[in-house]
DNA sequence: TTATATACTGTAAAAATATACAGTATAAAT
DNA sequence: ATTTATACTGTATATTTTTACAGTATATAA
């Protein structure tokens, strides 16, 4: 998680705390009389860069439309708001904004291994190991990944989820699906980058 | 504190729902589409109403200025510990201490429908599911089932995770696996004990 | 029969609010 | 020396939201 500017933990503390006392977050003006500011705008631009860091999420439209996704005080918060990604999008799964399709609230420690985001499963290539379309497979962040390991890769702008086989300069990405084909790389031509590893999954029924 | 009608009471969850998912509360226009009605004004008597009553306090003249006083059905924080229980043992699945293996930090809410413990799944009757031995199936304690659910059943002093069917005085309790046989009750014969239903199930890789 | 409470529709206006745009100032980085 | 990031002021406007007012309908109690 990226780190806060003084006045951005402020304002961040300031909405906590209000939120804490009224049940409700406050307004741009709010934030202004409770920190000194004398500009609407002023609090614009801290609540957008508190959004993008990932701190807070608003919802575009709505008066005090404003949600807490981490705490400051993280030790207080057990479950964090954990952001869903779809496997649709072209290009590395980033935490930016954009790509995040929701938040759900669950702790990171609930699997085994903590982990940073949910990855939405589209298609059947993973069928054979239970991952369903739409299930929600909680991946870590990491390069250090073991064969056999259920993994994400992204070649070229294709991001893929299949179990992990690398031999010298070969990379196997295996589905579990017999109708679909591993794809081999050859290392030595085509780059493959390990954005990271399953450490779990949840389903919705 | 003062009974509720039923309208009330249907607003007060209303706002409960909306504040545990969005992190801020509804205005009058969204407690309408959400319930039906067609005027701000219907919304806006029964907040009155609930302030009246107590069950909630509104900040006049601020926007979403709601805040819960008195919850209905105190909603579970976040971020509790949730029982797994073992599907080895005979007997109902109880939540009594024995049956416990361990707790897991987990929302309640994480899925579409709040749930009450885990079982732990035991053998492959479901495989074709996607749901695997040492799955954790998030159940609900509800006997309101219908057919197609994923239910959890007592016959006898077994326990057993299932789609089921019912057909007039005909339970049939149907795997998932071809190697395994539907379960076929009758209940003028034999009882048997709708223990809850699953909404989620969440594995560990 | 007449209140009285519940449960709304429909409209409208005042107030609250988000949010864009045009600036200013300062310190650090290039 | 110039750019870049942070950190604001000040104004304006479109939109959201509260909230008042005028009705309608229905069931229950007096």
């Amino acid at each position: 998680m990226k780190e806060l500017t003084k006045q951005q933990s402020k304002v961040l503390a300031c909405v906590e705390v209000y939120l804490n006392k009224t049940g409700f977050p406050p307004t741009r003006a709010e934030i202004c009389k409770e920190l000194g500011f004398k500009s609407p705008n002023a609090a614009e631009m801290h609540l957008r860069a508190l959004e993008k860091k990932g701190y807070i999420s608003i919802q575009s439209g709505s008066s005090r439309g404003i949600s807490i996704v981490k705490s400051q005080q993280s030790f207080e918060q057990i479950g964090e708001q954990m952001p869903v990604i779809g496997l649709v999008a072209a290009g590395s799964p980033t935490l930016a904004e954009e790509n995040i399709e929701k938040r759900i609230p669950c702790d990171p420690n609930i699997f085994s291994d903590s982990f940073d985001y949910f990855l939405k499963v589209k298609g059947l290539s993973m069928i054979d190991a239970g991952i369903h379309e739409d299930d929600l497979v909680a991946i870590k962040r990491t390069t250090d990944v073991k064969n056999g390991d259920l993994v994400v890769v992204r070649l070229e702008d294709e991001v893929t989820l299949k179990y992990f086989k690398k031999t010298n300069h070969s990379l196997e990405l295996i589905p579990a699906n017999k109708d679909f084909s591993t794809i081999k790389v050859d290392l030595r031509e085509q780059e493959a980058f390990v954005e990271g590893k399953s450490v779990g999954l949840i389903r919705t029924h």
